[in-house]
DNA sequence: CGGTCAGTTGAGTAGTTTCAACTGCGGTGG
DNA sequence: CCACCGCAGTTGAAACTACTCAACTGACCG
């Protein structure tokens, strides 16, 4: 009962899985979950240890990263509130994942997890949905990689970044007003995920500042002044 | 009955979706799919055209890309045989689907098989588990793409065709030995798949050449000479 | 056997990285 | 509350990688 309550004020609830899944399911699965507050920069899960468990972020951003032998890095994904954390039906990963800011998530033993999408195949289908979506974003970030010049990279991401904090308030970016947000990547992050170097992340930001684009305050606080012409250089029109 | 005895005869049946479900599920596939050949060259569906159905890729290469307004194009997927081609639960799409080769499809109409996942949940099963194995490519590529040398991507393009060609003949590709390819991608191809130029393409085959590590015969057949080599490049050791 | 276009080769350039020095934000302790 | 310190982040100069543009070659087609 108190379970349930928890649920009810859950600020992801109706974005996760667990929205999207009827009252039964949803009730199953909310009987086997319990919270679990992370520290930022703590690793979760990596090549070497599996922690036993999956996760619906409730708070916070979490990089799921591939090391090389040299020591360079490539952030391969972002997890934000109400995305799914874990690799199902699959010990072994390659990937790391690693708390950028304080988590709070929500956790589910993995052998619970894993009978409860037996039992309720539409956790099954809530998930097949969602790996479907993350699969669309990741081919837009492979192009994203492939093809764009380092201005359009760094515009791409704060546009990106943006939206993903606007979703989480339940707001959507306008055409042309400002967007204040309070950047959950490092440069280094940031350049790990742009495939650059935090140099040219610097610089880059620094022209879109120059440009009259952006505005910064501190380290992480940068203010989106221009939507439509950030858009503009994403697009690399 | 006759259908079913196509499927005993079907080259990808064991590594396909259709493999990996309970016989009666299996059975009412095949009883809803038709084949279909199509032309090297052909665009099978885009953002414009939705043909109304899924398919099973049973023969040949198929290339997901997006398009730029610039005319910029960039490879976000390969599809060989035994994969699964088509985006559920959503008509819309950014991508473009291309036959590289000429292609052996197995179709099932958008309905049939939506309605025929609904009945045999061991069809999302396996869809949700190829999905799940697609996501992880897409990040191996990501990786690929952010941090890489030309001259690793392709040698890792080279790699990766050649254990794609190895896997639908049931072979594994040994340590040392040789391997030979017949390259389905052109060089435009594979300069859009890896985010570089045809000259740097080009550039770097004939170094691979120049260096023993591959051997050409004409335009399309490659020879891996030294494929343990070739992995240490690939890896950037 | 000749034409065509995919692919190759060359020279110069642009953009990003590398290496190195410097700055200032933000946390800590007096 | 302020001064200091350490490290994230910035800035500069030189080097290098991959791109661009242009000319050329030769594989594969009829």
């Amino acid at each position: 009962m108190n379970v349930r309550a928890r649920c009810e004020t859950c600020a992801v609830r109706l974005r996760a899985i667990c929205g999207a899944i009827p009252e039964a399911a949803a009730a199953a699965l909310s009987q086997a979950s319990h919270m679990r507050r992370i520290p930022a920069g703590q690793t979760i899960y990596s090549e070497l240890y599996d922690p036993g468990w999956f996760a619906i972020v409730v708070f916070g951003v979490i990089k799921l990263v591939k090391t090389r032998g040299d020591g360079r890095q490539q952030i391969v994904g972002l997890l934000f509130e109400s995305d799914f954390l874990g690799r199902l039906f699959d010990r072994h990963t390659d990937l790391t994942a690693e708390a950028t800011t304080n988590l709070e998530l929500c956790c589910f033993s993995r052998g619970v997890f894993e009978s409860l999408m037996q039992e309720h195949k539409s956790l099954e289908h809530a998930l097949l949905r969602r790996t479907l979506d993350n699969l669309d974003s990741s081919r837009d970030w492979i192009f994203l990689l492939g093809r764009r010049t380092a201005q359009e990279r760094v515009a791409s991401l704060l546009l990106f970044i943006a939206e993903r904090i606007a979703r989480g308030r339940n707001e959507v970016i306008a055409g042309t007003s400002e967007f204040e947000l309070n950047m959950p990547l490092s440069r280094a992050d940031m350049a790990d995920f742009l495939g650059l170097t935090i140099e040219t992340i610097s610089r880059e930001l620094h022209g879109l500042k120059l440009a009259g684009l952006i505005a910064t305050k501190g380290r992480r606080r940068i203010t989106l002044c221009e939507l439509a012409a950030l858009r503009r250089l994403a697009d690399g029109v």
